[in-house]
DNA sequence: TATATTGTTGACTAATTAGTCTAGTATTGT
DNA sequence: ACAATACTAGACTAATTAGTCAACAATATA
């Protein structure tokens, strides 16, 4: 019972989206609101603070993702295809934004963390979370690929962290330099950290 | 002639401290004012905004790290052990920060790159400068490498590109954990992606 | 339809912030 | 010594910010 509203809803997008363009310092409470058309006091209604629209949002974000990820990385897929893949959807995300937008924002997990990291700890702890999980999608395609013997990789775990340091030290290269093309070199790099030399990967 | 004071080098030093422990969000002219000891009236005689001391501070310490790094990338030192060393130079120096004051910091132009590249245009220039000089280093380590047959890598400025993204995105990934083990396996990372298998690695 | 409940509004306070300005102090070269 | 210069102090304004509150509006359900 009672008067129903997207406002929270908006309120979450505005904060993720305000994050991801600018910084989590740039972002005011006034310009979530501005942003999401509703006024500071709804704000106050449905959050107590910035870090806490931040957690829930890039909670909220996060199970909205987990079916498209769960197809990417469908176990259907050959594993280093389902790598592949990835890239390809990374590359592609980002000179979408680049064209709507104008600039290529990268992870805003890593950007968002790399900023708050010594000072917001729930916010922390929620990013760290989520980039677990991506790092489990990477892992198990590399277990898999190990195992039909595609590439050599014992330590599937420690190849999937490489992996991911690569994926986002590249996209926050390619935000930084506002650039997408950066990108075209991931899978390149990727394939080369699970010793598959070029030769190999054009076979692949 | 007149009076002499070294507020000015204290701010710079300040702000970069400031930013780095925390990030430029959140650092304020007068957070940057307390920890340098020095009034606000001086800030402004000095600087025109937190921007504006930022970029020269950027400036001021990248010419006093020069030396450091021509000597560790000198080329009389065999060029993979040049990047050996700065591996083990880099996970030495987030040590130390984490027992010093509490915290892995990782790399102060990359968190802060990636905070203010949609913001701050000339903030943004200098760090891709001095980003791109260090890239340098790698590169014509990778271009000895190859000249004298310890790897195969044909597209030195490529393979640097790559290590580059790795490196920093391992240590965007310490300062989000606050963990400096996990660079443990940056060497380790760095040769796979310069083709050098696990038995290579140790041969050298 | 009554009403409990959910959500909205905007004005309000208090704190923080960037940036200015004037009057001053210390020091160096002459 | 004495000026010209380099730097400092700190009070001031105006804008922005976070956060509060009480009165109000819409609606689902009994």
């Amino acid at each position: 019972m009672g008067r129903v509203s997207d406002a929270r809803q908006r309120l979450m997008d505005a904060v993720l989206k305000l994050i991801w363009t600018g910084s989590y310092g740039s972002t005011t409470i006034d310009s979530i609101c501005d942003q999401a058309g509703v006024r500071k006091g709804s704000f106050y209604y449905f959050f107590k603070s910035k870090a806490d629209v931040a957690v829930t949002a890039l909670e909220s974000d996060w199970q909205g993702r987990r079916a498209q990820l769960d197809e990417l990385f469908s176990a259907t897929v050959p594993p280093l295809e389902r790598i592949r893949q990835f890239c390809e959807f990374a590359y592609r995300k980002q000179t979408a934004l680049k064209r709507e937008c104008g600039c290529v924002l990268g992870c805003p997990l890593y950007t968002l963390g790399s900023e708050i990291c010594t000072q917001e700890q729930t916010l922390r702890a929620k990013i760290q979370e989520i980039l677990g999980y991506y790092r489990k999608y990477v892992e198990s395609a590399i277990r898999d690929a190990h195992a039909e013997h595609s590439i050599d990789a014992p330590d599937a775990a420690e190849k999937a962290r490489m992996i991911q340091a690569y994926y986002e030290g590249l996209l926050t290269q390619a935000r930084i330099q506002n650039d997408a093309e950066v990108l075209r070199e991931l899978p390149r790099g990727i394939f080369a950290m699970l010793g598959l030399g070029q030769a190999e990967q054009l076979a692949a």
